[in-house]
DNA sequence: CGCAAGATTGGC
DNA sequence: CCAATCTTGCGT
């Protein structure tokens, strides 16, 4: 039987909620109705306002301020004007979370978002209690494998190195 | 207030 | 290689 994933999951340092990750069901319900299950296949850490690889290094801001809320909480952001980027809050207010860069089937971030129909309405998005989406547990024991994020050059040194990505295998 | 760049993707 | 498409943060 499937249990809902708690809050207190995600309220843990990012590098180790990141990895636990893969194997989870991210489940999506449709118009109240539909509900759709997707394996999490690849995730990146961004940890805290000191990554300048993270958006929250650039401070508390309207678009950062879900990420100093505990974890547990949905954040999505328009990224080249077509694509919503899913991550999920981690840790406890250090402006942590995780990017859902691909599902079983689906992969790339951009496509993750198009797949799920996700637009501005899902930031904030309380995972424990949301009726349109939320995580479930897996029995399924997934090994993975590390490497640098993809897409941050402009963080340099040493975030850009950072095996901070994580893949099922 | 203008503007360059972006956790990307797909098409030429 | 480059356009799509629009929000955001930063410089003026």
């Amino acid at each position: 039987m499937n249990t809902r994933i708690k809050a207190t999951f995600f309220q843990r340092d990012v590098l180790e909620v990141a990895p636990e990750l893969l194997g989870k069901i991210l489940v999506r319900r449709y118009n109240n109705q539909e509900v759709q299950r997707y394996r999490i296949t690849e995730v990146e850490a961004y940890r805290g306002n000191e990554d300048l690889a993270c958006h929250a290094s650039k401070g508390r801001t309207p678009r950062t301020e879900i990420m100093f809320h505990p974890g547990g909480r949905v954040y999505v952001y328009l990224i080249y004007g077509m694509y919503w980027m899913l991550n999920f809050v981690t840790g406890n207010t250090d402006a942590s979370a995780v990017l859902i860069r691909g599902l079983e089937n689906i992969s790339g971030p951009g496509r993750v978002g198009k797949a799920l129909k996700l637009d501005k309405s899902f930031y904030g998005e309380n995972l424990e209690v949301s009726n349109r989406i939320w995580l479930e547990d897996s029995a399924e024991k997934t090994s993975y494998i590390s490497t640098p994020r993809v897409g941050i050059d402009y963080a340099g040194e040493p975030w850009v190195n950072k095996p901070w990505r994580f893949v099922a295998q």
